[in-house]
DNA sequence: CTCAAAATAGAACGATCGTTCGTTTTTACT
DNA sequence: AGTAAAAACGAACGATCGTTCTATTTTGAG
């Protein structure tokens, strides 16, 4: 249950089910879909066109179009290959990290970095959250679904930091995640659009700030609780990279 | 230099200078970018598009472009528009406020409110942030800019409440911003993308615990200023709403 | 009222969009 | 090799886009 990040995965078949499964068709719809993630990424998903996507490709209209019968079907699809990598790349290999603050740490770090170094490659569920927060429809309950999924990763992370006493036991974990996202959304914001360098420090400084709020809070009246504060200084001082790594 | 936030606002002709001048234009001039700017709120300042605009404003699709030349300078003049709207509500009024944190809480809360209490009207900074972050351009000029202006007020802001001594003397500015900030991204996220009903109370108990660590930081030694702890205090029980408002 | 200038309308342009259809090539299995 | 299904193509469709051009109407000052 707290081991997979899973949900909307049961993609066995897009649009049309092939009847005799050739190896063909799955192998350039793939081709396809990278280029749609890479283009999307740059464009938006609203920008990604069949014409752009055939020009890139160096394959036909129609021909791009048969893969996903629709626009909106290509845009799901889209969604749903992000989210497989996001999967792949940020939460797995965080979850080999030990329980509490140390994983909590290490899926901050991989997220953190996909949005910041990765400058080439604009976070599709952070553009797509702007572009659809006005526009019903499959593609926003996609995107929707797939945000929700990893936010309650996150929250799930945070409960088990104030379980295993790495954070103050009354941590409200819905605040804590609103606002170690903002600091993530700030980061993109202050890195692609108006371009400042130092962008990925302020990220990390803020998430030690906000690490510091909840582990042992600034209160005028400090009526420390022995026992958590001891927890906390073991978590903080256990994890401060990711562990080795495993995809 | 610290009362204005103006900057690009010289825009005496936007594109085509009438010689004597008339006012039935401009009045119709004003309408269309009212419209476009609900229009731009809704769909992007890419989703923006004449024909729409057209038949929003029950006139033709050349009467209305005739007004810019482009669409391109459609969009910079919504963007200008916006701006000039944003200074109006936001930034002057917080003016009046006392200098230092009070002024600062003045900021925040018509920003926060503007962002969160009018939902259907998403903040053209944020969605055209997003949609420019990869588009060189003079839309991306405008856009950056005009944001950087409201983040430089805001860092004023900051200063002139450490200069007060109502936040801590080594408190980084940019640093603070860039954490207040991204409450404000958050909360435009999870409001009117996931829409959830809390996401109001997140931003207001974020910035406090924001606050909370520049004006007395939880160092696990602390150093304490007398003098500036003092003065944070006046800060912090002084003002929690705005003062009246002006305009 | 007059009249030039300004504002708006209307039609058409080339381009691009997503999509459909019929045909041809390629694939994978017997 | 033969064959049926799958995959890819190419042309065309209607719609919409921004834009240009030429009329027509409206405006405001003399």
């Amino acid at each position: 249950m707290t081991d997979s990040l899973t949900l909307l995965n049961d993609h066995p078949r897009e649009f049309a089910a092939p009847q005799r499964p050739l190896l063909k068709g799955q192998q350039t719809r793939a081709a396809i879909l990278d280029a749609a993630l890479a283009l999307a990424s740059h464009m938006g998903l609203e920008g990604l066109s069949i014409g752009a996507l055939a020009e890139v490709t160096q394959m036909s209209k129609s021909g791009v179009f048969a893969h996903f019968g629709s626009r909106e079907e290509l845009q799901i699809s889209v969604v749903r290959e992000y989210h497989a990598k996001f999967e792949a790349e940020i939460f797995e290999p965080s979850m080999q990290a030990e329980r509490g603050l140390p994983r909590l740490r290490a899926m901050y770090d991989r997220w953190f970095k996909r949005v910041s170094v990765e400058i080439d490659a604009g976070c599709i569920y952070i553009s797509g959250a702007v572009e659809f927060d006005d526009r019903p429809g499959p593609v926003r309950d996609a995107l929707v679904a797939m945000v929700q999924t990893w936010h309650a990763a996150l929250e799930r992370a945070i409960r088990i930091a104030i379980d295993e006493g790495h954070l103050k036991h009354d941590t409200d974990p819905q605040q804590m995640l609103f606002e170690v996202h903002g600091l993530i959304l700030a980061l993109h914001h202050d890195a692609r659009f108006l371009r400042r360098p130092g962008a990925d420090a302020r990220a990390r400084a803020g998430f030690e700030n906000v690490l510091t709020h909840y582990i042992a809070t600034a209160t005028v009246t400090p009526v420390a609780d022995a026992a958590s504060a001891a927890g906390a200084e073991r978590g903080v001082e256990s994890v401060s990279s990711q562990p080795p790594g495993v995809p």
